[in-house]
DNA sequence: CGTGCCATGTAAAGCGTTACATGATTCA
DNA sequence: TGAATCATGTAACGCTTTACATGGCACG
């Protein structure tokens, strides 16, 4: 259900091809919203049906054709509609977490290492996502104030930055697992 | 997937029924693994049929029967096999930041007042995983030292941990949020 | 000559949510 | 009398993932 309305919300700003959504979701939305692209057409295809979205068939020449999307004024009004509805948290499902109830079952240097390598991969994403910071919202130097931002880009940083500090608490967090586990379970 | 080793790493500290099971998920492991009853039951059906556990009906006069499931060593070796897998980070969907996003379509107080909700709401997240920490894990007195734990405690406190940095931080980020979009549009 | 990009899709299986169902017991 | 607890389930629906499919063009 709330993957069409983040189809709408992007489609809101720019009429874009399906193609086009997916690579936005990947760049820009990826850290709160994923989605495939199977999913992505056939959402598109459903809102088209209920006419929240138009499509506009571009031919080209020497590749497929292109599917155009715009957002209609009933796709609008559902989109602000939905918007006011007030939203619960996600249910979070950490495969990690699962393990580690489960680490008593292995020796201490593989989980020791699993939490290692996922330190790295939050790191990783952590540097996309303040590259991207960089790029999108301060171009002309970081330590600008997000306050000075338009409204509609003041909106966009502000899911920007959710991503940047969910990556940098799970790397806080991989570090103080460390620590803890490597202390002797014969400390008193 | 997921689900079952959550459940048979449960079991693997315990024999319970399945509505232990999902009590226990309610209160333990719901701050990174929610399942409803329904899940549960069918999964450890699908576990019994796989010989991953064992069941035991137990007759109680009154009451319905209780279905008692204890891992088997076949379950404990998956398990640990399991275990042993990297994992990747959960693919997060936050409807909120979908709706930061579409956000320029509806008035500024709504926004900011379903911010305010938010952070009600993570906030009391984080004090009922706060109560639980200092009854689970300190029932002596809080400022102990996780590093005193014995190992299989360390590894359910940092569970515990991770859900309680996760909400600090969802709070933070509220604040954070509802500071930025205050200013004004007109500052320069 | 292979890899990757452009652009879209079908089909099946797996996983999760929602609604509905039963029936006795205990507590306010 | 009504609500909560104990204890387990079925059925339908919807969302997500995985696998498979097409076909030309550009680049090295």
């Amino acid at each position: 259900m709330a993957l069409a309305y983040a189809l709408l919300a992007a489609l809101a700003r720019e009429s874009m091809s399906g193609y086009d959504l997916v690579k936005c979701f990947d760049r820009e939305i990826s850290c709160y919203w994923i989605a495939s692209h199977q999913q992505v057409y056939k959402e598109l295809r459903d809102l088209a049906q209920k006419a929240w979205v138009n499509v506009e068939i571009i031919p080209q020449q020497g590749r497929p054709n292109k599917n155009l999307y715009s957002i209609t004024d009933l796709g609008r009004q559902h989109l602000a509609d939905w918007v006011l509805e007030p939203s619960e948290p996600t249910s979070i499902r950490e495969t990690l977490m699962v393990k580690l109830k489960a680490g008593f079952l292995v020796p201490k240097p593989v989980i020791l290492q699993e939490i290692e390598r996922r330190r790295g991969v939050h790191l990783n994403s952590w540097n996309e996502l303040k590259t991207m910071e960089r790029e999108f919202c301060f171009p002309e130097g970081v330590p600008s104030d997000p306050k000075a931002l338009p409204y509609g880009e003041r909106l966009h940083y502000l899911g920007l930055q959710r991503g940047i500090r969910y990556e940098a608490e799970w790397v806080e967090w991989c570090d103080f697992a460390i620590e803890t586990l490597q202390a002797d379970e014969e400390v008193l």
